[in-house]
RNA sequence: GGGCGAUUAGCUCAGCUGGUCAGAGCGCCUGCCUUACAAGCAGGAUGUCGGCGGUUCGAGUCCGUCAUCGCCCA
């Protein structure tokens, strides 16, 4: 046999099991109709960096069902991979560029930039695969995919055609988050609000014409005074004095329900409310009379007349009671306009990279910042700005530049989410084809808990279904356009061609337009935004209507190959390529099927050496055997942004959901409880995590955390750079720059980002002690395998009835078995803590405390040995598999010598599986009929009890450990018919020298005693009188107190009527128990 | 502003439908190198279960409220 090294030595031992793993293609998927199928679909990392501790646990609970799943006998497929995550890899790399080149990416050009981010791709996703791999993730590696590959390239195209011929994709002017450094539209999840010190404000526009009477001037202020420029209104309240008594009664509302410490900042709002009455609303009435009867305000600088309108959205209780309207730049100002179309317009003044365009007459070319002081400096000048308050303001900034993002109007591409007149049709061509009202209903249906799709599947959220449901419940049911157009180089170009005609134009190409197809289709957007067929608006033209005079023709190309060929035709025909590309979850959203080879598995591009996706060899291909999926692991903050998504596209492009449960598990906090993140400095990097103490210990911890709560706390201890000390990361101050932090001991400044070291700022490692209990179980592990090892050679498979079984391999038995329905009810629970507390207690408490140690005696006894022996062998070979889905590599080791040891294996019958890798063994099932024998448990129990108060009495005693004296065990009736036959555990296990159990076994003068329920326990010749009664009055007075709280409980009479019955007997039963100890003991005190 | 969640031993967390539920691991204290394991073994101490009210015969467990903290959405 391979020699055991003494020491457990995980970084030695690791790679081996990854290689033996790697070498048999053990995680290989391949599709097997005759068997269940388990499909995980990796949540695929971004390849903008390494992975951190919240991918680690990730990427841990994945690999936790997938092995369990295999193990069961699944058909099971982890699907791993990576995600192009377009703006952050863009972002990454061309920030690299200007810092090492001082170049922009205008500079280098599109295509280069694009070469540039696949070369940092392949470096990165390279790096993630090794750290993945260096975890133990059993991914089937051989099918690996990225969102732009190939594969997944045609599946994007595919969806996007399909969507954009129903109609589902349209393309309109919106108000998006504008990032003006990177030139493109953010999402609002993309966002981070920051405090700016700012200034409001408060501008005098003149009235055009005033009469007698009314104001000359209204005053509306902003944050933004150069957005003035884009002023296409000034707003009033329609009803200002019932707006503002209705502010009046809130503020009054809130006085009388404030605390003491609030009232007198509520009584200042209310009286300045109040006060308003006679300082604003005589004016703003006036105004709102000007506004009915359609007067006009004259914009300063601009000198354009503007109207002034009435609208809700100005309140009189806030700031002069008028507001300006400035659509183009502001959400609020563009739903006023959406209310007051035919009567307000909307301009933009900002051109793309945050200057201000031709629009913005004087201020042309001026940068937003620039463009605002001088907008302020002119009109102070004018007399126009009436006064400026300093301000602090939450602004929008973007996560990627970290800029201040604006509000700007521009064209961008939606998907319609909301419900569509006919309704819309999911898996068209499909078995699993059916109808949903809209691509967001069709999600909430499917995790409604009611419907089914054609092969009855739904989706259901775990550990919490009601709370994560709501979660992804409450937000699609806004169903809110997605917006899925991005001003970038890196990701899937929108497979669109476009041009403007009029309509003799589009006329002359008709030939191009109407030619819809498989694989070609356009649409015609009027001016007023409406979509019709190109025939449609041809019609129109024909027809003399004027709508049709200005026509966008949208025209999309299904397979890139056809692009290329009609590329030459389109332009010829005056179209031009959509340059935008799609937001990176488009094309995450068909993950669980795209990887599969979507919309045709037997032509995907795959990669040479890779599984063929299409049927091989009879076999299924992986799409129709692998989707619909399993299950999705991911974290709790990616519900809306991709769980929902999934299932909208799954359902759209297949009719069926993606996978039917959801397991969100934790997220990982620092020991301050704030999210763990790379930026902020205070993660713990996984590869360091496994360097230090394994990749088993880590996951061992994180399985124990994840015990269904949502957040982690994981202490961060930083490693210091000068002299290697550990310091708890919660007790150091930030330093003056971001992922910075001062050592309190000497206010050294280090880094925790590894951005500053060329600043001369060290660069600190982080750890966390808390995985050193994992590193302790597998040393743990390692240890009472050797033991085991040692002492089975020789081992041989005899067929037992069960009758040779002695108590111990009887009861070890029962308790396994009692430990696999545990670890089973845990895992099935998506509750890995509670399956690991189990498969530990199991393994340490009653393995190694207790059997280990019982058949030490038989092992030395030729006789003896071989039963003993036989059921060692099992046990382990049962703890090895029950533990491997958890620590993967230690047990597979480990099983490779069990096998050379002990190949046969079994009590009653040969266990299978035992020739292979433990990564290919079948899971430990329960047998509990034949081995639960809770009897005997029970009894085994009290002859712990017993054990433990007779080793608390030696330890009381000081008795050496290595001192072997005389017990007796006073017990009778049921007590002593249980511990009979376990007299020489109990003398093993409490080092008794002899061991005498029954009714006469009496207490000596010499003896020191412990009472465990009826049962006295003596240890004979170690007696110290004194301290003796000390204990047994202390104990004494334990059990008066307890025997007086079940007393008051049974003398109130209102218990014992209105309690359970079975209850009060409970507690009838423990004060028999209780007043019997208490006797016993009294009668040991008169002795002492 | 709206919604969700948390608060249990020094630390990190379990405690399912209210009745031995006051627990685990780490840390701490005492004693042990008992030939599998000192990354270990044996024993021990530690909590008015965030505060205040309420429901109940009975409340970490249910309800209300306050405090503190976190997350999501606007």
């Amino acid at each position: 046999m391979s020699e055991l090294p003494k020491n457990y030595d995980p970084a030695a031992l690791e790679p081996e099991a990854m290689q033996l793993w790697l070498d048999a293609k053990a995680f290989a998927a391949t599709p097997d109709p005759d068997r269940d199928s388990y499909v995980v679909m990796m949540p695929l990392p971004n390849v903008t960096g390494a992975l951190h501790m919240g991918h680690a646990m990730d990427n841990v609970m994945q690999d936790l069902l997938t092995r369990w799943h295999r193990m069961l006998g699944h058909d099971t497929l982890w699907q791993p991979g990576t995600d192009h995550a377009g703006i952050a890899t863009q972002q990454v790399v061309e920030t690299r560029l200007f810092e090492l080149e001082g170049k922009t990416r205008h500079d280098v050009g599109r295509a280069e930039l694009v070469r540039r981010i696949w070369e940092w791709k392949d470096q990165y996703q390279a790096r993630i695969i090794a750290q993945q791999q260096k975890m133990g993730c059993s991914c089937d590696w051989d099918r690996q995919r990225f969102t732009m590959d190939a594969v997944c390239a045609r599946a994007v195209r595919y969806t996007f055609f399909r969507m954009f011929d129903d109609g589902l994709i349209y393309r309109g002017d919106r108000l998006v988050n504008w990032d003006c450094k990177l030139h493109t539209a953010v999402a609002d999840d993309e966002l981070y609000k920051a405090t700016v010190q700012g200034h409001f404000w408060h501008l005098r526009y003149p009235v055009v014409d005033p009469r007698p009477g009314e104001p000359t001037h209204v005053v509306v202020a902003t944050t933004r005074p150069e957005t003035m420029l884009a002023d296409t209104a000034v707003a009033c309240h329609p009803e200002p004095r019932t707006a503002l008594e209705a502010a009046i009664a809130r503020a009054e509302d809130k006085l009388r329900a404030a605390p003491q410490r609030e009232r007198a900042a509520a009584e200042q709002e209310l009286a300045a409310l109040q006060e308003r009455r006679s300082t604003h609303l005589p004016q703003l009435e006036t105004i709102a009379a000007m506004a009915r009867d359609g007067r006009r305000i004259r914009l300063p600088l601009m000198e354009r007349e503007i109207p002034l309108i009435l609208d809700e959205w100005a309140k009189p209780e806030l700031g002069s009671g008028c507001v300006k309207i400035t659509p183009g730049h502001d959400p609020n100002d563009y739903d006023v306009w959406t209310r007051h179309k035919d009567r307000i317009g909307l301009i933009g003044v900002m051109a793309i990279d945050g200057t201000i365009n031709e629009q913005g007459g004087a201020y042309r070319g001026l940068d937003r910042f620039v463009a605002r002081e001088r907008v302020v400096a002119d009109l102070t000048a004018l007399g126009l700005v009436e006064r400026i308050e300093d301000r602090e303001l939450e602004v929008d900034h973007s996560d990627r530049s970290k800029s201040i993002v604006e509000p700007f109007v521009s064209k961008q591409w939606f998907v319609a989410m909301g419900d569509r007149d006919g309704g819309i049709v999911c898996g068209r061509g499909t078995a699993r084809e059916f109808m949903a009202a809209g691509l967001a209903q069709a999600a909430i249906d499917a995790a409604s808990g009611v419907w089914k799709s054609a092969t009855g599947r739904g989706v259901a959220f775990h550990p919490d279904q009601e709370r994560y449901h709501k979660m992804y419940h409450q937000w699609l049911a806004e169903k809110r356009d997605w917006c899925i157009s991005r001003q970038l180089w890196w990701g899937h170009r929108i497979p669109v061609w476009k041009g403007r005609f009029t309509g003799q134009q589009l006329a002359n190409i008709e030939g191009i337009l109407a030619q819809r197809h498989d694989g070609l289709t356009a649409w015609c957007v009027l001016p007023d935004g409406t979509q019709v067929r190109p025939l449609e608006a041809i019609g129109l033209f024909r027809a003399g209507d004027p709508r049709a005079d200005e026509v966008e023709a949208l025209v999309c190309i299904r397979d890139e190959a056809r692009e290329e060929i009609l590329a030459g035709a389109l332009r010829a025909a005056g179209l031009e390529p959509e340059e935008d590309v799609l937001d990176t979850w488009f094309s995450s959203a068909l993950w669980p099927h795209s990887t599969l080879g979507w919309p045709d598995p037997t032509t995907a591009a795959i990669g040479a050496g890779q599984t063929p996706l299409g049927a091989v060899d009879g076999r299924p291909d992986s799409l129709s055997n692998y989707y619909p999926g399993s299950c999705l692991v991911t974290g709790r903050d990616i519900i809306t942004l991709w769980v929902a998504r999934m299932v909208v596209m799954g359902l759209y492009n297949l009719g069926d959901v993606p996978f039917t449960d959801v397991f969100l598990h934790a997220t990982i906090l620092d020991g301050k409880g704030e999210r763990m993140s790379k930026s902020k400095g205070n993660g713990v990097d996984p590869n360091d995590v496994v360097e230090a103490f394994g990749a088993d210990a880590m996951r061992y911890v994180l399985c124990e955390m994840q015990t269904g709560t949502q957040d982690i706390r994981l202490p961060v201890q930083v490693i210091s750079p000068v002299d290697g000390v550990h310091l708890d990361l919660a007790e150091c101050q930030p330093g003056p720059y971001k992922g910075t932090f001062v050592d309190p001991r000497n206010g050294q400044l280090f880094d925790m980002v590894g951005q500053m070291e060329r600043d001369g700022v060290p660069g600190a490692k982080a750890t966390s002690d808390r995985f050193e209990i994992g590193r302790a179980f597998c040393n743990k592990l390692w240890n009472a395998a050797r033991f085991a090892f040692m002492n089975l050679t020789g081992t041989e498979f005899v067929a037992r009835d069960g009758g040779e079984l002695t108590i111990e391999d009887r009861w070890i038995l029962s308790r396994l078995t009692h430990a696999i329905q545990r670890v089973d009810a845990g895992l099935a629970a998506y509750n890995p803590s509670a399956a690991i507390g189990a498969a530990r207690e199991f393994f340490w408490n009653e393995l190694c405390d207790w059997y280990l140690e019982l058949i030490k005696p038989r092992m030395r006894d030729a006789e003896r040995a071989p039963l003993a022996r036989q059921v060692l062998a099992t046990c382990l070979d049962q703890v090895l598999r029950l533990l491997h889905p958890f620590v993967p590599f230690v047990t597979e080791i480990l099983w490779r010598s069990l096998g050379e040891l002990a190949p046969r294996r079994g009590i009653v019958a040969e266990l299978g599986s035992t020739a292979g890798p433990l990564v290919r063994a079948s899971f430990p099932a329960a047998d509990a009929a034949r081995w639960r024998n809770e009897g005997l448990e029970v009894r085994v129990a009290l002859a712990q009890e017993v054990v433990a108060s007779l080793r608390e009495v030696r330890a009381r005693y000081q008795v050496a450990p290595s001192r072997r004296v005389p017990l007796r065990i006073r017990a009778q009736g049921a007590s002593a018919e249980a511990l009979a036959g376990l007299e020489e555990l109990i003398a093993h296990m409490a080092g008794g020298e002899s061991v005498l159990v029954g009714a006469d076994a009496t207490a000596t003068k010499d003896s020191a005693t412990a009472v465990v329920r009826d049962v006295e326990c003596h240890v004979l010749g170690v007696v110290d009188p004194d301290k003796e009664r000390a204990k047994l009055e202390t104990e004494r007075d334990a059990l008066q107190k307890r025997i007086a709280g079940v007393n008051a409980k049974l003398g109130n009479a209102g218990f014992v009527a209105k309690a359970p019955q079975q209850v009060v007997e409970q507690e009838r039963a423990r004060l028999a128990e209780l007043e019997q100890q208490l006797a016993t003991l009294q009668a040991r005190l008169r002795v002492v």
